[in-house]
DNA sequence: ATAGGGTTAG
């Protein structure tokens, strides 16, 4: 017989087929065309081939365009899948809301003994992170150094990231130091795990000893300061990064964002604003809220309002940013607005949603529309309510002075009061003057929570205002005893783009003598007004001549005294103060206003103060 | 293939 000299036609046909179909599945960018490639190799019988199948199955288990439930049908259907395969599908599930799965199919792997190779932990461990699946991990870990991966930088890596991640900071350490191998990812998810439980000094300990730093050391080390309460270390890490000359991306500004919005540093946020729009780094959706956040929080709403407009992808995260701006500002009416523009918009609200909207009714004294919001949650939207709108609902029940209803509010509610709702109506017992049910809360709160400051200075701020000396000397040497100490005021200024920062009774500042021969004669000024300091609830046992020094140095007033004197007329002050505005405070403030013609915006721990011709825009209640 | 980011009551 002739031998066949060339290939028959039908085979290169075939050959073809296979190459084609693979380049269109290289640039296959959505489910529709897929399910159309998919048909023709099930027709030219292509799917029986390991890589034209591979690839279709690494295409659905993609996480963005793909589709896992697709994915998982093919995969069903192959007849032994081979080692990539199963690896695909537990990297789809790890990165999807069912990350269990991943541990199924594992098990399954193991069941039909699929060898492993060195992509198989890095994904299934990353499903145990995502669950935070300890035990799990444990177990992994054991499989991972019988089947001898133990050395494996990407799988030991994985290992300890979930250790970290998963709050055994113990075991990532352990593991961290018996590797023979290291790298900056090693370091970097030593610093999360640090930061993530809370040891900040531990976390510079590593950082500072490690061989290399990248842009994800350097924003893992903001985002914990910054989650550690310490957005003023975190911009002096921001700058020092910049400095070693690393190039910013969005996750290291989000992170930096944030730290301006705690310290409500304008000047700061904007420049980082115009360093995003200078390098045109596109404002995706994470980036958008914070910059939305961080202008709301710096009380420039307006801008906060043009990061919005300009956004192009509008989820309810971005809506909800507003929202909660408007309401810390007080502008309920204009939240309520936005609230329906959203929903008009086809944006579902969710829990956070609620939770900024009920704050804004609070803040804005409007108690009807706050009831039937929260009646809508679950009746609308399916939403039970959670504890943090529980916590709204109090505050806004009690600031309206309904403290009976507040109390029906939490005896009704169906989760355990914790340390907020107590916190929200012991506020309210203290601006409406309910001082006997104020001290029962107050007992109950040092109880709950022994170890804050603030929830002892109330109580024995309660006895002052009610003449119980003895009572608020006793509440205050029970808070020594402790061993717990009260957070300082402090109000910070910018000026001219610094940031002067005064404590009560300070006499740090290089101009303090200029600040207190002002601060006399606005004390005269506002007298001839008709203005009485009020001492009532100071906690100090002193005579009355030494609480209004006392009084008249607290750090707001000190900050807007010195905003008087180091800023045109006509200027607004702006000052960001760290405790809640103190009552006298507020009354001077308010006659400053009006006296000097100044409009002052001040930002306490709840809201925003607008003080102008002698009102504020809290109408004072907060 | 492994590491860093969101709005949140008092």
């Amino acid at each position: 017989m002739a031998p066949i000299l060339c290939t028959p036609t039908s085979q290169l046909s075939s050959e073809s087929n296979a190459a084609q179909t693979l380049h269109l599945l290289q640039r296959c960018s959505n489910m529709e065309e897929l399910r159309q490639i998919h048909g023709q190799m099930l027709k030219t019988g292509l799917i029986l081939d390991e890589i034209p199948a591979s690839k279709l199955l690494a295409f659905c288990a993609s996480p963005n365009s793909g589709s896992l439930a697709y994915a998982r049908t093919v995969f069903d259907r192959i007849f032994r899948p081979n080692t990539f395969m199963w690896n695909t599908m537990i990297r789809g599930y790890s990165n999807s809301k069912e990350p269990e799965e991943a541990l199924l199919l594992y098990h399954h792997m193991l069941y039909h003994s699929v060898p492993h190779n060195a992509y198989t932990f890095p994904f299934l461990l990353k499903a145990c992170s995502s669950m935070s699946a300890l035990e799990e991990t444990q177990q992994i870990h054991a499989h991972i150094i019988k089947m001898g991966f133990g050395s494996e930088i990407y799988t030991t890596n994985s290992l300890l990231n979930v250790y970290s991640k998963s709050g055994d900071i113990k075991s990532a350490r352990l593991l961290f130091d018996q590797v023979d191998q290291r790298d900056t990812v090693s370091w970097n998810s030593m610093i999360d795990g640090y930061t993530k439980c809370g040891e900040i000094e531990m976390a510079y300990e590593i950082f500072n000893h490690m061989p290399e730093r990248n842009i994800i050391s350097w924003t893992s080390m903001i985002s914990g300061c910054v989650g550690a309460g310490k957005p003023k270390e975190a911009l002096n890490l921001f700058h020092r990064m910049q400095t070693a000359g690393i190039k910013l991306d969005n996750v290291a500004l989000v992170s930096t964002l944030q730290a301006c919005a705690d310290l409500g540093v304008l000047d700061q946020g904007k420049w980082i604003h115009a360093y995003i729009k200078k390098h045109e780094i596109e404002i995706d959706p994470i980036l958008g809220c914070v910059l939305i956040d961080m202008y709301a929080k710096c009380g420039d709403l307006e801008e906060a309002i043009e990061v919005f407009r300009k956004m192009e992808e509008k989820g309810v995260s971005v809506w909800t940013a507003m929202i909660s701006g408007y309401a810390i500002h007080g502008r309920g009416r204009e939240a309520l607005e936005w609230f329906m523009k959203m929903q008009t918009a086809g944006v579902e609200p969710n829990q956070m949603t609620f939770t900024g909207i009920l704050t804004a009714c609070s803040h804005a004294g409007l108690v009807h529309e706050a009831k039937l919001l929260f009646e809508s949650m679950e009746r609308i939207h399916g939403f039970k309510p959670s504890i943090e709108h529980y916590g709204c609902m109090v505050d806004l029940l009690g600031r309206a002075g309904l403290l009976k209803e507040a109390e029906e509010l939490i005896e009704n509610m169906p989760v355990k009061p914790n340390a907020a709702i107590w916190g929200a109506l012991l506020n309210a017992c203290h601006i409406h003057g309910n001082l006997e049910l104020g001290k029962q809360i107050g007992k109950i709160l040092i109880q709950v929570d022994p170890g804050h400051g603030g929830r002892y200075i109330h109580l024995a701020s309660i006895h002052a205002a009610a003449g119980e000396w003895n009572q608020a000397a006793r509440v205050r040497r029970q808070m020594k005893e402790q061993g717990v100490s009260k957070l300082p005021g402090c109000s910070v200024i910018s000026v001219n783009g610094t940031a002067h920062e005064f404590l009560a009774g300070d006499e740090s500042h290089p101009q303090i003598k200029e600040i207190d021969h002002m601060l006399e004669q606005i004390v005269e000024r506002l007298r001839e007004e008709g203005y009485k300091p009020k001492l009532g609830d100071l906690l100090l046992d002193l005579e009355d001549k030494e609480k209004e020094t006392a009084i008249h140095h607290h750090s707001e007033k000190l900050a807007v005294t010195f905003g008087l004197i180091s800023t045109k007329p006509g200027m607004t002050i702006r000052i960001v103060k760290n405790l809640r505005v103190c009552e006298d405070c507020h009354t001077v403030i308010k006659l400053i206003s009006k006296v000097y013609a100044r409009e002052i915006l001040m930002r306490d721990r709840t809201r925003f103060h607008l003080f102008k011709d002698g009102n504020c825009t809290c109408g004072d209640y907060w």
